[in-house]
Formats: C-alpha cells, sequence, structure tokens
DNA sequence: TTGTAGGCGTTATCAG
DNA sequence: CTGATAACGCCTACAA
C-alpha cells in the first residue's frame, strides 16, 4: 500500500483528487462521475456526488480546456453594445448556445475593423471552439487570425461571398424597398439621413439611390452623411442641417430609428407636421417607434432569429456538420405606421 | 547532443516549444521573452519575436491560467443587457479593466437571483480573479459560493452592509428627492408606476412613500406596481389603468425612463397636457428623455462612474490593497425640464 | 542571461 | 467498471 502524499496546491481549491482521496477512489473516477456518470458504479457515484455536495467543489475549466484541447466557448464580436441591434443578437445566440454548455465571449468592437483585430487576437488565445463576426469588413490581418485558428466562423447581419457562412439580410434590398414605398406614396423629393457610416449604412444607401435612380428622382441635396455615432440627439442635429441644405424636402429616410426618432422629436418642436409636411421613415424597428408620435414606419429587421440561427449554424459546424445552406437570408418586414 | 523528439501535439497548434525549438533555444526563455522581455538579451529577443511574428503565435490561456493559478480575467453579473443602464455600466469597467489585461465575462442574470447563483457558479469555473456584482439581494447558496470562492467582490448600483464593498447610490434618497420635487412643485395627488420591481426599484418606491409620509399626502390609489418588465409599451398600459384608479392623479413618479416615456406619448396621444393636467417624471435620464416632448424631468445615475469605480475598487483588491472606503456613494442629480 | 525539473487540474489511452 | 500513466501548454523555483 503506497503512502499518498499529502497534496498542498497552490490555489488552495478543491480538485477532483481532493474528492478523489476523501472517498478512497483516483481522480478519474470522480471525472467520469461527473462527465459520463453511466461508466460509474452508482455506489460510487452517491459517494461522490455527496462528496462534490459538501466540498463545494467546482471543475477548473482551464485543466479541462488543457487537456481537451477545446474550450466549450464562442467568441462573439459585435460592432456595439448600446446599439439594442445587437443586443436582441446576443439574446438569440445565447438562448441556442447556452443549452448546449457554451460560454459566449463578448467582445464590442466599437465599430472599428482595428479593434476587431486586437480583440480577435485575444479572444484567440482562449481557444474558443467558433467565432461569430458581425458583416463582412474585417482587415486582412483579421481574415489571417480566423484562417490560421482554423476554428468555424458565421457571419451575421449581412450576406457576404458564397463561400462563407452567414446569416443575415440584404440591406440593399432592405434600404431599396423602404424608398419604393416613399416614392409609391407620392413623395418626390426624399432625402436620406446616414450616421455611424458603417458597412450596413452603406449598403442601405445604395439600395436608397439605386431606387431613385430608377424613378428618375434623384435628390443629391438630400443626402446627408455624418460618421457621427447614430443617437437621438444626431438625428435633432440633422434634421436641422438638413432643412438647410434641402428646404423642399418632403420625405426622410433616416438610416436607423435612432435618427428618426430624433426628427420626430425636433419636427414636434418645430410645427412640422409629420406625414403632411415632411414623412419620416427609420430602420431597425426599435421599440419606441411603435409608440412615438406619429408611429414610426420603419423596416423591422429579425435581431433576435439573426442570432438564434447564426449560433445554431455555428453549433452544427463546431460539432463537424457542414450546415446547408451556408447563407440563410432572413429578410426583413416594411412596417409602414403614421410617419409616411 | 540529444535527439529532440518531434512534438506532435493534440490540438495542432503552435506552442512556446515549437518557437524554441525553431530557434533553438527552450520554451522558457521564449516565454520570458514575452512576459518579462528584459530578462532576455536583445539578440535572442529580436530572433524570437520574429518566429512568433512568422508563425502566428498565440499564447494559450488555459495553460497559462492553470499555472499561473489565475486567470486574468473577471466575471460581471448584471440583470439586464437590454436595459441600457447596465450596459454604460458595462462600459465603464471595460475601460478600467481592459487597459490592466482582464477579460470580462459577462453573465445577463435576467433580474433572476436564480440565474444568477448557476450563472455564477459557472463563472467561477473559470476560476476568475474578480467579481462584479449587481445589488445586494443575492440567494444564499450564491453568496456560500462567493465566500468559498475566496476572490474579491464588489457591489454595483447600491450601497450595502457596511463590510461590503460597494459603489452605487442611495436609492432610496433619489426616490425621495423626486417626490420632493413634485411635491415642491405644487403637486398634490402624486402616483407612482413601478414595473419589474427588482430591490432598486423598491427602494425607489419607498423613497416616494416616506416623502409623501412626511408631506401628509399619503396617496394608495396612485401606486401602481407590476411585475412585468420595464418597457414603453408598459408605459402606454399603466397609464391607462392609472387613470381609471386614480383619475384626479396630478404628477406621475415612474420607476424609471421607459415607462416614463411611455406614458409621454399616450398623453399626446389622449391630449393630456404635461404637465400642466399631469405632471410625469422619470429615473435613470436614458438618452430620449431629453429630446421627448416635453423633454423628460428625471434623475440622472452616473451609470458609467459606477461601472468605472467598481472596476478600480475590484482592481485594487485583486492586488491585495484594501480600497479606502469600501462603498463608493456617486450619488444621483435632480434633472428638471420640461415635464414637471 | 539561460536552462532544467516539475507541477498546475483535467482527460485520453490503454490495461486490468 | 476502475485505475495507472502520460499528456495538454505554460510557469515557478531553482540551478548554472
Amino acid at each position: 500500500m503506497s503512502i499518498r502524499k499529502p497534496r498542498p496546491t497552490r490555489s488552495g481549491s478543491i480538485t477532483l483528487a481532493d474528492i478523489a482521496e476523501r472517498i478512497g477512489t483516483s481522480a478519474i473516477t470522480v471525472s467520469r462521475a461527473i462527465n459520463t456518470p453511466h461508466l460509474v458504479s452508482a455506489a460510487l457515484r452517491a459517494q461522490i456526488d455527496a462528496a462534490i455536495a459538501e466540498t463545494g467543489y467546482l471543475p477548473n475549466r482551464a485543466a479541462r480546456a488543457l487537456a481537451r484541447a477545446r474550450s466549450d466557448s464562442v467568441a462573439v464580436l459585435v460592432p456595439s453594445l448600446s446599439n439594442t441591434v445587437f443586443i436582441e443578437i446576443l439574446a438569440g445566440i445565447h438562448d441556442v448556445l447556452q443549452p448546449h454548455g457554451y460560454r459566449t465571449l463578448i467582445g464590442d468592437t466599437r465599430y472599428s475593423a482595428a479593434q476587431e483585430e486586437s480583440l480577435l487576437r485575444a479572444y484567440l488565445e482562449h481557444s474558443p471552439d467558433g467565432l461569430l463576426i458581425t458583416g463582412f469588413e474585417q482587415t486582412a490581418a483579421t481574415r489571417q487570425l480566423i484562417a490560421n485558428s482554423r476554428i468555424p466562423v458565421v457571419h451575421m447581419m449581412e450576406l457576404g461571398p458564397a463561400d462563407a457562412c452567414a446569416v443575415g439580410l440584404h440591406q440593399f434590398d432592405a434600404g431599396f424597398a423602404m424608398t419604393r414605398h416613399l416614392i409609391e406614396r407620392g413623395y418626390r423629393r426624399i432625402g436620406f439621413l446616414g450616421a455611424q457610416l458603417d458597412p450596413r449604412v452603406m449598403e442601405r444607401l445604395a439600395g436608397y439611390r439605386a431606387a431613385l435612380q430608377q424613378a428618375g428622382l434623384v435628390y443629391p441635396a438630400g443626402e446627408l452623411l455624418d460618421r457621427t455615432p447614430s443617437s437621438i440627439g444626431l438625428g435633432v442635429q440633422l434634421l436641422d442641417r438638413l432643412l438647410q441644405q434641402a428646404p423642399d424636402c418632403d420625405a426622410l429616410f433616416c438610416c436607423n430609428d435612432d435618427l428618426a426618432q430624433g426628427v420626430l422629436f425636433e419636427c414636434q418642436r418645430r410645427g412640422i407636421r409629420v406625414p403632411q409636411q415632411l414623412a419620416v421613415a427609420g430602420f431597425n424597428d426599435l421599440a419606441a417607434s411603435a409608440w412615438i408620435n406619429p408611429r414610426l414606419t420603419t423596416i423591422a429587421t429579425p435581431r433576435y432569429a439573426i442570432g438564434h440561427a447564426a449560433a445554431t449554424m455555428l453549433l452544427q459546424r463546431m460539432e463537424g456538420r457542414v450546415p446547408e445552406p451556408a447563407q440563410i437570408d432572413l429578410g426583413y418586414t416594411l412596417v409602414v405606421r403614421e410617419s409616411t
């Protein structure tokens, strides 16, 4: 009989070996009792469970990750957390991944490709089992990092090159559809308010331009673009600037609801009647838009569903399956309310 | 000269040893070149850096965490991500922790103490070096987990028992102050709309009640409480119910700005003049509140600063220092605008 | 300034 | 069903 040497650990926390020692079995058996209970006799299992409960043992993820060469975690990169659009995406992701035992490493790139790159580098050190990333505008280095890591990736929000996995919608089409709606309503001098100018906004803008062009209603004076992050306050400000550069504008397509809400507030304040004097449309259908006065016409985007589907697709790829199809277009809905 | 045996790794990724082998040195030297460059000769350092760049080597956090018995990560538990209040707290936390090399594990408890407990259990497996948690309403098991883990904790938003570390404000006082403001403005039948009913809302309610009591203006019919999560739509709905149960109400203190915004939208729709017929006050000073019509009187809470200070305090404790004082009251600001 | 030995806590592998 | 052994990749301690 060998004398078990006392095992003073550096961290002082309880380990598998501690539990094993307590009930005179081996660490590996305790490990099995936890991970594959059906491979352990009921008697031992009961003892082990009791010891675990007594001691408050918590498995050490780092050790597990090291031994198994996988971390049960997924890195998620979004451009912003203050935009509820991405919060809803995260909710969809979480609801899929959580039940499968995955942890989520959330990274906020603050709309910067450089930040995205450094965040990704940082997260790759955790050897995530998969990656969910927003859009397709990665730096070359980011793309290289992803390629080298060999982990499955699913892009969110936009649809891209056919060889990539993605769940999203055609931002161009949505921008086009909203503009068509305004044209069909009879508006003729349709402006566009753009903020942040991230790739998705630029796509919407392209859709807007295409629709105007097609209808012979091109209206350059009506375009107002600003790199500033979108906000209600910015909407207020941009309306003022727009009315100066295009006083005869009769409809305004805002690249998102924040901006549109600011515009509506300012219209109220100035006594501009919406939609009679100026029609206002937004994008994304945020919570306030259904209640503001007048209720805002907008494009509803399926954020939760995008997160859900992207996570589901990633799950398949992490399990080695090949998701079919590789690109899922979840579309958009034109929600016509009172403001147009 | 010993023959180096080929090192086929399970994961296939590049390791310190790979780099070392490439340039004929040892793993530990490469480790030092990365972590304590001043302990390695310039010549070797240059070679090592080159090899790292060439191979795209990324350190393995799990191995590092295991070896050092610390993870350079901090667990953060908030009740909601859809409430921008907590997003701003996260921003403050991030801005402090990120530069110090800490990763943030974000947990959304969805206002459930049970979820909080299971999230904490999950995150403790990552052996975070510290914990930031919202409020003081933990389950007994949660408290036990925290105690056993022996990691430093800082509570956020509220102030609590003197032996705990916390950064926040006296929700009771803020509720009291807003109610005093309404009383001083001359309103006499002041109602209260409460949603979610989390501990902080209940504190504000208590402050409201105390102020009314003190002024001899107790107005039970004016209290309307609903467990439903707060939202603009709920504000609309609650106003309707309130006007039925307390038609003579002349001021309404909403437990947060979402609710208040819904109330304002519905007042507009019904032609109720604010503040002449009904004064409306909110709580938190969300972005829209400064722009809505009429502009909303509310309590501004220092969310970013709370996150920032809490993270700073945690940092001190993680470095073994004892922060002084242990409780930081960051206060609140009564922002009087047009709605009262 | 560099290297060797050994351990961190868990799991894969293979043997009983 | 159970266990011994050897990784996993990195770091501490000590030695040279």
